[in-house]
DNA sequence: CGCTTCTCCATTGACGCCCATGATTACCCA
DNA sequence: TGGGTAATCATGGGCGTCAATGGAGAAGCG
């Protein structure tokens, strides 16, 4: 399956309507169902964004006794449910941004699509800019190199014990 | 899979297209989607290459809460996909660079492609000269030389004992 | 009947596709 | 082995197509 990449700054029209980056649209065309997902971001100015077959999966964990750990994570997980909307392109490639997600993100006529991987985020472009500004220098003032894993650090912690 | 190696220079064209070197495009033809994935080198005027299999593994690790183990490292991760760019070969083997790539790097018209076994660097000539230089002299200083291994001290110690 | 939401069409600018060229390399055959 | 030939590669430029955006009209819904 494909994943999600790069920056984008899209224009809202007057109408409400965004048009979808092609290249989020090709990776979009490889789902079973077409149109994508939204739902708001928590503590963020902006919107989180992915195919139907992930929210397909996400459904099939809510059944797993194994992947929420607390009452109060499934709970909140029910509710991420109940914000996503699932929303279908018009022939040009555009989305209708519903009300309250325009609203949650703060969105007025600009917005930044950001590829997170299997996911994608909607910005509102002054919120993205800060949040990118802030991350950039608690990284730098933790002497650290931003940096994708491949798996993670306690393997490598057993192998030095 | 395959592996890069070896330098070679290259030529930006007056259209911000760069070819791809035809060793590297055999290897990335392997992977499971054509084309090649960018994103920036960080502290050097270079750009880190791989084919999109890589991405595609570390896009997985994205979702598997053992990998990334705080929400700081999992942000800048993040970020990290929003700076990589997924780019496609022209019929005759070339990307076009995106603008923010060549800034990053410094590039005006000319590259020098370097081989990192699982992921290759594009630099701007004049800083690799330097980059270069300054390895080889640290490494001379140091009474070292230059070897490849196999693999880490720590699991050879635990052998030993 | 008014408002919203799709469908259709138009514009413009970027980008991908095609063709061309020179140079190097790989290949073949005597 | 050596020379000739064909193939491949890096590079350049023209042009058609598609993507992003805007707006007008038709169709659904309250």
């Amino acid at each position: 399956m494909g994943f999600f990449t790069s920056e984008y700054p899209f224009k809202i029209d007057r109408k409400g309507r965004l048009s979808v980056p092609a290249e989020f649209r090709t990776v979009l065309a490889q789902q079973s169902s077409p149109g994508l997902v939204l739902m708001p971001a928590f503590g963020e100015l902006a919107l989180d964004g992915c195919g139907v077959d992930r929210l397909q999966a996400l459904s099939e964990a809510i059944d797993d006794p194994e992947v929420y750990e607390t009452d109060e994570e499934r709970e909140e997980a029910e509710l991420l449910f109940g914000l996503s909307k699932q929303l279908q392109f018009d022939s040009e490639g555009r989305i209708l941004l519903p009300e309250e997600m325009r609203a949650h993100a703060g969105l007025s006529d600009a917005v930044v699509y950001v590829g997170h991987g299997p996911t994608f985020r909607i910005w509102n472009p002054e919120a993205f800019k800060a949040h990118k500004a802030r991350i950039m220098e608690r990284s730098a003032r933790a002497g650290r190199t931003p940096a994708l894993r491949l798996t993670g650090r306690r393997r490598k912690r057993e192998s030095e014990t």
